[in-house]
DNA sequence: AACTTGGTTTCATTATTTGGAACCTCAAAA
DNA sequence: TTTTGAGGTTCCAAATAATGAAACCAAGTT
């Protein structure tokens, strides 16, 4: 994918250990990896080094390092909307009895970052970091719709197209369509495009420059309501989109201190 | 401190970045980095074209990337503890109705991985991600205390010894007293060494091999009960921790398919 | 004992990184 | 409007690190 020289590569490396989803032998990943044995394994040695990947010496196997969960904490706290947005998706949670998820752009992909649902309690880790596809979710058409040209092209050319659902939009002349559409509109729907039964609404989340931050999204079952019903509650999304993007960026660092942080 | 060529020199940088704890200026980062202008300059490019940092053209800043969080999820549910450990801390905390922590540790320091609050519900990413000294904690200290020679010396290398009570332990001589006698009575104690007030047992995770996965604490305040109300839990600490252990080595890969995975 | 599979190390070659310095750029001051 | 300067960005020859074919090693297998 990528080319920043050696940082570039090593996230590859990084991506495709993460990418298995178990833990990995030295030899699975060579096979499905581009490059030769000496330098992946290199690379594999310093990213255990760095704590990146964590290496089980019993089974000879390595999966993502928990040093990446220490940064993530930090990415979590302050590059994600998920800390301002938290008390807002309670209330829109509560008044609306609905799912509702807070989406960001990561890559050309929908990464969910925190997400009320109806019933069970939050179970955080579970869905915040999941990504979904953006061209047939609610919060990623509404994200894409206001992205500035260079960046949806890009955006677009990443997008697989697959169909999941006989709904799902898979070109990218019907996207663009709907993508209009939805600029006009103010808020995205999608219409059983990603999981049969599933419809939903959204709204971006913009900066008053009209910058892209994110988009949160109410969902519902066919089974128990239709568009109609689920539209009602556009304007109460809305509002709290732009609640989330004006406080989003009155949040402006507190003067800070030079002193550098230090743990331990 | 580390020196992994340039991957290492790109994991200083997220790591500084990081360590800020709000969105940075390049000329921030300059000033505490030891890298000249041009190389941090182009680290940065790197790293936020990769989204390892994300960039806020408005303000000029840099912040931890949302990739981060996407590759968080990854460790977290392979390569922490905490998805094998998540019922097994649940019976422990209501059965003792203490608060209970499962930490790992990440290079040298004690990473939380997660929590039960006695009282507030999950409130998962704001415990899970943070770190903490390993020499005054009841975790860190289990650890330690059941690490190889190699490992340890290393580890003791890198404590601050920071008092942060008066009865933090400030040296190694100490330090290294105290983990023989947890090596010997197979769990730790903290007595208000990092906070005061907060008192804590704490039982080391293992492998059958005697290698450290992590370790379970359950955590008092001097105010509600004393060390020896507290030891009677250990038993009961011990059993979880050893639960957790043999759960986390039964749990073999399931004989993984060869093709790559593929999100969106 | 010879063979195989999976992992690690070597080393001359090659490509990347490096960092001082020059160069932009934009905004505030003259 | 011109000057100034701090904050960013780009250049390029020298220094350094990455590369990868091949050799090597360690454990199991036949």
């Amino acid at each position: 994918m990528a080319g920043d020289g050696t940082i570039g590569k090593a996230c590859d490396v990084l991506e495709q250990v993460a990418a298995f989803g178990r833990p990995v032998r030295f030899a699975e990943l060579l096979e499905s990896s581009s490059f030769p044995k000496a330098s992946l394994y290199r690379f594999l040695q310093s990213l255990t080094n760095q704590g990146m990947l964590s290496y089980d010496p019993d089974r000879q196997t390595y999966s993502p390092g928990l040093r990446l969960v220490r940064l993530a904490h930090s990415a979590w706290t302050q590059s994600s909307l998920a800390p301002i947005a938290r008390p807002i998706l309670d209330g829109l949670s509560l008044e609306t009895g609905e799912t509702v998820h807070l989406a960001q752009l990561d890559s050309s992909q929908v990464l969910y970052v925190d997400k009320r649902n109806a019933k069970n309690p939050v179970e955080m880790y579970s869905e915040a970091g999941k990504v979904g596809p953006a061209y047939c979710t609610g919060v990623g058409k509404a994200m894409l719709a206001f992205l500035d040209d260079d960046r949806l092209d890009k955006a677009i050319s990443q997008q697989s197209f697959h169909r999941f659902t006989d709904k799902t939009l898979t070109s990218e002349a019907v996207l663009r369509a709907d993508l209009a559409r939805i600029r006009e509109r103010g808020f995205a729907m999608d219409d059983e495009e990603h999981e049969p039964g599933i419809i939903c609404v959204a709204c971006p989340i913009l900066t008053s420059g009209g910058r892209v931050l994110g988009a949160i999204s109410i969902t519902g079952s066919t089974q128990r309501m239709d568009f109609d019903q689920l539209k009602k509650w556009v304007p109460r999304v809305r509002r709290s989109a732009d609640q989330i993007g004006s406080e989003a960026e009155a949040w402006r660092f507190p003067e800070g201190r030079k002193d550098r942080m230090q743990a331990s």
